[in-house]
DNA sequence: GTGCGACTGGGACGACTGTCCCACTTCGGC
DNA sequence: GCCGAAGTGGGACAGTCGTCCCAGTCGCAC
């Protein structure tokens, strides 16, 4: 084996958990596993962590950290906010179809940070990442269609990430694309109410 | 220990395992820790199911025929649908926040499900069931508002459940009962605006 | 009461887990 | 070239997991 510094070395092996994990689950993905998964060996692992759970918790952050636009919505001006907010969506359905293993890493990771209290705060961060790139995409869509938010827009942004939330864990469950899109639409819909005139 | 027929010990321990996975988790949910719980023997575990995997199945079966009407409107006539269909998920979310560890329980056992391809199935059927209680819910409402549903009751219905979703994964997260009580809002809104005029 | 089948308890099994140890190799600075 | 530190490999550890076995006990039908 290439003799590799530390700090790659971790850089590597949480890209192999998270290979692990979207594969085969949280629950699978056990230092062996991961150590295969990058090509090392287990005293490698320990060399770059000193336990399983401080992987994971790196592996949580890196891919919340790491988490990008992924609803951006198209900006063609002269489009309605709603059907702004609802090409935004749907453009995040087609990144969640594009590779739904990892968005099912992602609840995976969640659910199982809120399982520890003193991993709580890495769900929490998670969502406010969510938020926050939510609010973002919230903020530019009323920008193009000349709107003003007339709840505030930290709220907007909680309810939308809660829609996508409910979209992603019932395609993941029934892969029906038509009510996913039904979803969208309906999202959509509330969520243009919160807008006014500017 | 007293003499249990094997068939109520089957229940016992499905009992034993729903409290289990509430508390600490399906991973956590080892066959003595379920034996613990119901205070028996590792042997009675055996000789009631083949397999820890036989009892989760039968878990996921039980808990899913056992959910009750939880988005139940209070049938108030003389109110909007869209107030009856507030109040209904604001009748699921005390129901959620009375017994969180449940509602994680039921998500948990979700994704579990999702995991394996055999066992795929049996999340659909979770999902179908909690379609098929939206629906009764939704033809519910649209009667005593005295409206029609102008979309497919059963596409209503999924984008209801997609919508309790969302919101039970972000509260879980969050604990934020004010951002549950807007999204519910902006659910209701949306919702109602798919009937129209009898 | 006797016998047989249903049920129980405890201990054991092999497989797998996270972690650790230690002898070894390689590298950069001198 | 030398040396200490950084990095590596393989094997071993104790603990936990699901499962199994077996000797024993209870209760019911006859």
């Amino acid at each position: 084996m290439a003799r590799i510094p530390a700090s790659e070395r971790r850089a590597a092996l949480i890209e192999a958990a998270l290979r692990v994990v979207s594969r085969r689950g949280i629950a699978q993905a056990t230092t062996r596993a991961i150590v295969a998964e990058a090509g090392m060996s287990l005293a490698s692992f320990h060399y770059a962590f000193d336990s399983r759970d401080e992987l994971i918790d790196e592996l949580i952050i890196t891919v919340v950290a790491r988490e990008q636009q992924a609803v951006i919505p198209d900006l063609s001006p002269g489009q309605s906010l709603r059907e702004l907010l609802e090409s935004g969506i749907l453009g995040y359905f087609e990144h969640l179809k594009a590779d739904p293993e990892h968005e099912q890493a992602m609840l995976e990771l969640t659910q199982y940070a809120l399982r520890s209290p003193e991993r709580h705060p890495l769900a929490r961060a998670q969502y406010a990442r969510y938020a926050e790139l939510a609010e973002r995409s919230l903020e530019l869509a009323a920008s193009v269609a000349d709107v003003a938010w007339r709840v505030p827009v930290p709220e907007v942004a909680r309810t939308l990430v809660a829609f996508t939330d409910g979209l992603t864990l019932t395609w993941l469950v029934d892969r029906d694309d038509d009510a996913a899109r039904a979803v969208a639409q309906a999202a959509a819909d509330a969520l243009s109410r919160m807008a006014g005139p500017r």
